[in-house]
DNA sequence: ACCCGTTCTTTGATCGTTCAAACTACTCTC
DNA sequence: GAGAGTAGTTTGAACGATCAAAGAACGGGT
């Protein structure tokens, strides 16, 4: 025990949790020894003794096959560095599927080992969050509940990206390029995030070109995930004809299988932009809507913690109007939308100038 | 406290611990008791007496810029679920920098959050592996020490990939097929990695063909790691019109930079093959040299922990023998190689069947 | 019956912290 | 100058598990 500048324990411990209560001269003292003896608390010790584990469970998802699967990790890396600014730790694990991820919550909760969870991949009715709500354990939701379910209950908190608004700026660089026929590759229709997304180009062509409802659908392609997917959906299209001046993507498989088809079919500066900014798009000079992760990160924290807090709220202590954030993405135009023979439209969107910069 | 089975805690603990010391009427007894009453031991108490926190630290990289970003993620993947079965957690950190990383060893040390850690992007001398030796805290490397230096030091532990025997796989497998000037598309020579796996497409091509070095200068491209660049190199290098029959690159951004590059000057069945199968290769055709990480995270842990144990070891009780593991990968076969005119060779190599499923 | 060795179970002590209450020293008030 | 109030510090207890040693139960041999 650093009680070796002559304190007891427990002035150290005050020096550590509540600086204010101990007299400055005093607390130099303590701070002197404590920095001496290179004391550290013992982690396990506080936390059996404040019954409060300090740690934020979240499943790693089994590598979702596609190339987006790098959104988790770019998220995980902003929630952990965020968490280190608040004393929190991140604690892993695998789950294979929704029952046995809740199993996992149950056992990290009844061990002590977690004071929260953040649920990644939600979807309709997702049992975790019924769950979670249930038995009154803290979480953050990273994706909307869609559906007409509750989005607003202020107990299930949770973050999002804002994929309509994303999806209306990209739309909107194109037409601000001046090109008029702008198609959309999306996911079959029925999927709450792919809706999201069209329904961002769906508005900026209406409000564009007032565009009617047929007009819309001649426009629309859909292709399931996967760059196969959209490159033969994409090299159909252009076989049958249809008159397109650029393509916005749902995602950046899609996005990479729309460009490899129209460059295959010698369309060199045929303009494609896709969704999540993954490191493959920055690779291949791709075009996309950056989620700002990081931004996401932070308010999945606040919305947990509180604006400020050291500590993980219990559940159900949310107001209304601080249960749910959107976050507007930002466009990032990389080649494939700005090397064209069209003028550059001088707008006031984002430049990636690091794009060949540190590769690994 | 779970005694309500009639028996002390002390039992309890004993059921749970050291089944076996307990008579198997009063273990029933026990157990019957936790899972009705669904008693959990809590953690920080069990880690506060024991002394160990069961947990293992690692570094979450700021995402490594190029498509390779995901090994870290897959490799944690396997990591986690292995650990689950051993009973460890893994807790994440992130760094700015090797001296910031040694920083939070120390921190996380001090304060009892983990038993030991796991070395990620090992370089040359790395000051991480120094320290950790030096404070004698329990580490495995994923990467071998590169260089002259104590490789087979049994106080260094590390596991890795024989990148040498990948690429001499993915080369004979070319040769098997009847292709004979095969190019190898690497980094700069230089980097530990990068050696290896070039040594291991020169062994096959002077085995086979039985080379001179000049003959082998000859069929060697470098790029710095990046999609772009070997784009890049290989448009020049199409444009110089060196007869090459096939490529093996270093990397899977590498060889989708040359797939592109040949796609578009119109040789649509030039075999290429890279290195990591990553999501990306897999999502458009490449084949690629998968480097088995589940195989990895299991070896690691061994090291770490022995074969079966439940807690890390301390630092230097490894045998010479068993203080290092080198992991043979496996060439995973795509169209990319095999959509040739040439002769499929019908040899033993894996297949990737599931090509197409699983994408989210 | 008695003692002895085994096998199984219970009892105190302990891990290192924080909580809650008690104590000390000092200042202020009338 | 005695009592009340306040700021700073210390003391005992508790968090919930495991360790180490002591105690109880049970057969078996003499």
């Amino acid at each position: 025990m650093a009680a070796r500048a002559g304190v007891s324990r427990q002035t150290v411990s005050n020096v550590l949790n509540s600086p204010e209560v101990v007299r400055p001269a005093t607390r130099n003292r303590v701070q002197l020894a404590i920095d001496e003896l290179g004391y550290r608390p013992h982690a396990s010790a506080r936390r059996l003794r404040t019954r409060q584990s300090s740690t934020i469970g979240i499943r790693l998802d089994p590598v979702a096959g596609g190339i987006s699967g790098s959104i988790l990790d770019r998220y995980l890396h902003a929630l952990v560095a965020h968490a280190d600014g608040r004393s929190m730790r991140i604690t892993l694990f695998t789950a294979s599927d929704p029952a046995d991820e809740i199993a996992h919550y149950a056992r990290l909760r009844d061990g002590a080992d977690i004071d929260g969870v953040v649920v990644t991949a939600t979807q309709y009715d997702d049992p975790r969050i019924e769950w979670l709500a249930r038995e009154r354990m803290p979480f953050v939701a990273f994706g909307r509940p869609w559906g007409a379910e509750r989005a607003d209950d202020p107990d299930r908190l949770w973050v999002d990206v804002d994929g309509r608004a994303g999806v209306r700026a990209a739309t909107e660089h194109l037409i601000g390029r001046g090109l008029t026929r702008i198609g959309f590759l999306g996911w079959p229709a029925g999927s709450g995030t792919g809706d999201d997304r069209r329904s961002g180009w769906e508005a900026a062509m209406v409000t564009a070109f007032g565009l009617g409802a047929s007009a819309l659908a001649e426009l629309t392609i859909e292709a399931t995930e996967g760059v196969p997917n959209a490159r033969i959906a994409v090299e159909r299209l252009l076989a049958s004809g249809a008159g397109l001046d650029a393509l916005v993507c749902a995602s950046d498989a899609l996005g990479l299988g729309a460009m490899m088809a129209v460059r295959e079919a010698g369309h060199p500066h045929f303009p494609v932009i896709g969704f999540d900014n993954t490191p493959v798009a920055k690779a291949v000079g791709l075009s996309s809507v950056d989620q700002r992760l990081d931004v996401v990160a932070r308010a999945t924290l606040e919305l947990l913690m509180g604006p400020e807090g050291t500590r993980v709220l219990p559940h159900g202590s949310a107001a209304a109007d601080a249960a749910h954030r959107l976050i507007t993405p930002q466009l990032i135009v990389r080649r494939s939308s700005h090397l064209a023979p069209v003028e550059e439209a001088g707008g006031s969107k984002a430049f990636d100038h690091n794009e060949r910069e540190q590769e690994e």
